[in-house]
DNA sequence: ATAGGCGCTGATAACGTTGTCGGCGTGAAC
DNA sequence: GTTCACGCCGACAACGTTATCAGCGCCTAT
């Protein structure tokens, strides 16, 4: 900025002022500074610039997976409310791992970002608090968190679950397998909890034996299913926890030749209406739950200092067919 | 920083050392630093490091859409090469707007990343030549650019849609459409160029009756698919050109009921192995080809200064059934 | 015993930008 | 004719860090 202010034999605070659009420059100045900013191909230096003004026009995203689809669908919410807000988006994947999580959000927080949006892995996130207290604003979505006040919005996981499961008993089904992520993953333990609900407003009885949590990977689901297919009093229906786990149950009921077990999914996913049967589903709105977290974040950023809110997202059940497969007549 | 090195009653650089993990600091130093520095809660500003070091420690990642299921998993072994390099990573979409995708490449290389990989929209990148010439590193991905020597990973597009429209001809076709996108996107001429080839080596005739260009919406391919199937001479079998025409022309089949059109799409996707028949499909590596984008740009942040290269990662195709299903006897 | 080397520390000057403030014209008002 | 106001400009300090370099002990080799 040095040399383009001698370039244009000017003094340095103009051509600052030129660079920020300030109002108060004559036009001769204005066109002598802009030719010297395109002989020298000048561009200022970001950096020297948050230094400076303390704000980055950054804001941060912190997720399992970007390569899911919900979460991925979600980025692109976020990135969207990001650029209309005039920020740009870092995003990081935590493989739910909470100490990667951890260290990339504070990698963020360093001076990076003004503020972070994390989907939190789970455990205590008071680690935040300094962050918190130095200005810049957090906001969790998909999963609660403890250890901090923050704003976070969620889907409406219980009702949401329970409310697919619902529909397998209406279907007539009375032994419902369940198939979710690991409990230490709170959207699972939400999401079972509906699982049971609805068993117990229809006056069935929770087995253990028909509910599995873990990963969503073959081996699991092979495991899984093979426990709750094949037992003495099997399941003739299965909900599955999670966008992951309802395709690889889809892979493992297809690799047993299994076109009787009827299946609700939680979370949609593409294709699910061109399988055959199509798949019925508990569809969660990624874009509004990036987008509501993301929204949050900027009136956070705005200046809101107001207590911190949690919102909760409806979710709506997508029947398509996997779900009304009568039950086998016992 | 100033208040750490007083609370510990050392020198300014003693903390900056510490922070820095640098070897040359006496046991006793470091123990009082440390815990000053837990005590005022303080944080290093990495805005500040940037504007000192130069470096950033951040890498850009622009792409069209985030949430197509390619580029997420592109994204994603960007972000894991980025991360094993110590890189955090910004992720932007561009929308395939060219002008869009040249502000936030602009933004990003303003001081904010030490590199930048982008899949182009097309036209002239000349304007990136003052950020290269400042050190910022640039390699492009899935397609090739013009008005700037640097590296390029592609996929095999060429002889990738020569091999899947090959396939459908030994299948006995010989009326196969073409659906993909507009012409201004490079991989949507290259696939078309191999499907011009693969009909050229068999001995049959190119009809542009038989082409549609667009984006991958319903109406456009409802059109499409109108005009290729709907005709005196109606195509038998038809090949896409990428993953969101490869789906949506699923859906538009399914919507006419037809299951006796053979299809071959560019690209793979979830579920295709599930859908009844399973689609075949011209797989490319989106992991393999972020990956080598990634290795690249960090060759080049090594130090590297050697000629731009271009790496072509193969296709693979995968039968699926999808693209067996016989011509209609005529 | 003394010089030289080495390990550790701290003062100081950058990095590139923006905010503050004072200065210098020019025009208007008394 | 003087004063005041106002529009425009530039010198200077500051943001929080790191690199450079000099200083200060202590140990070793002569």
């Amino acid at each position: 900025m040095n040399d383009v202010a001698r370039h244009a034999g000017v003094g340095l605070k103009t051509v600052s002022r030129v660079v920020n659009g300030e109002p108060r420059v004559s036009p001769a100045m204005l066109k002598k500074v802009l030719t010297a900013i395109e002989e020298l191909g000048f561009r200022p230096h970001e950096g020297a610039r948050v230094l400076r003004r303390g704000r980055t026009a950054c804001v941060g995203l912190v997720l399992g997976d970007v390569a899911d689809p919900f979460y991925s669908v979600l980025t692109r919410a976020v990135e969207r409310t990001a650029r209309a807000n005039g920020h740009l988006l870092f995003t990081a994947s935590s493989e739910e791992d909470p100490e990667q999580e951890r260290q990339l959000v504070q990698a963020l927080c360093a001076g990076r970002v003004d503020g972070v949006i994390i989907v939190p892995t789970g455990g205590d996130h008071s680690y935040l608090a300094p962050d918190v207290a130095a200005g810049i604003s957090v906001v969790f979505v998909d999963r609660p968190v403890q250890g901090i006040d923050a704003d976070v919005v969620l889907s409406a996981n219980v009702d949401g679950a329970r409310q697919g499961v619902a529909h397998l008993i209406q279907q007539g089904h009375r032994r419902i397998g369940y198939l979710g992520d690991a409990e230490k993953i709170f959207t699972a333990v939400e999401r079972e909890q509906g699982y049971r609900r609805a068993l117990a407003d229809a006056g069935l009885p929770y087995d253990p034996a028909l509910v599995a949590r873990g990963r969503a990977d073959p081996e699991f689901v092979h495991a899984g299913l093979q426990r709750m297919l094949d037992g003495p009093e099997p399941a003739t229906a299965v909900f599955t926890g999670n966008n992951r786990t309802t395709v690889a149950v889809l892979r493992e009921l297809a690799a047993r030749g299994d076109r009787r077990t009827a299946l609700v999914g939680f979370d949609d996913f593409e294709l699910a209406d061109l399988l055959e049967p199509g798949v019925t589903v508990v569809a969660q709105d990624a874009a509004v739950l990036g987008r509501s977290a993301a929204d949050l974040l900027f009136q956070r950023l705005g200046g809101d200092r107001s207590q911190a809110h949690t919102i909760e997202i409806p979710t709506r059940l997508i029947p398509r067919g996997s779900g009304e497969i009568p039950p086998a007549t016992a």
